[in-house]
DNA sequence: TCAATGATTAGC
DNA sequence: CTAATCATTGAT
């Protein structure tokens, strides 16, 4: 037996950057998650949109609140936050601490398939974590990961993808939101049956 | 187009 | 304290 080479995990210092820069970098990486009963889900990350210091949009933008701490936190750690008292959306904490930045998954396309999930037809694959609240649906993502760190074999971690992958990337305006609308941090895989919206 | 659903936030 | 808001989703 060969040992296999470990995961190319992605490190914090990776993310230690403007997340507008982070975000498009993040699309075609891997987000592994380890369920509570041990089973490893991961999906390809097909849409992000990142959030920033002097944006609007960015909930740390008025202040430092119990909420948005975690964005303030140090690069590789989680954001989780509750939207419409239904669901949870799940963000990468970048740049330095104390700089409130972001990126916002928003999309996966699934590898694996939750185990008390039955195999949906393809078409409903595709779908299933289409969007930011349905893709902490479906990897149990909730507060309780909120301000953890992204680490191999914890809960969340980042795996990077291959330096020969050229995403077929578009960037565009943001989703859902009513402060900011013109900046063009929005990125996702052309032709992706996964993004949320085109 | 609209309701579900609850924590958070701004405003008084 | 109270009321509006909200980085969503799925049904109609």
């Amino acid at each position: 037996m060969t040992p296999r080479d470990s995961p190319p995990i992605i490190s914090p210092s990776w993310l230690a950057r403007s997340s507008v820069e982070v975000a498009p970098d993040l699309i075609g990486c891997t987000l592994a998650r380890k369920m509570d009963s041990g089973q490893i889900i991961r999906g390809v990350i097909v849409e992000t949109e990142a959030y920033a210091p002097g944006d609007p949009a960015c909930h740390a933008y008025r202040r430092r609140t119990a909420r948005n701490a975690a964005m303030f936190g140090s690069a590789g750690t989680c954001y989780v936050y509750l939207i419409y008292g239904i669901y949870h959306c799940l963000n990468v904490v970048t740049d330095q601490e104390e700089v409130a930045s972001a990126v916002l998954i928003r999309a996966l396309q699934l590898v694996e398939i939750p185990e008390r999930l039955q195999q949906p037809s393809p078409r409903k694959l595709a779908r299933l974590a289409a969007g930011p609240g349905k893709l902490c649906q479906v990897l149990e993502i909730d507060l309780s990961l909120n301000a953890t760190p992204l680490l191999p074999n914890q809960a969340l971690w980042l795996e990077a993808r291959s330096s020969t992958f050229q995403p077929d990337l578009v960037q565009t305006t943001r989703i859902g939101i009513t402060q900011g609308v013109d900046l063009p941090w929005r990125w996702y895989l052309a032709n992706c049956p996964a993004v949320s919206r085109l």
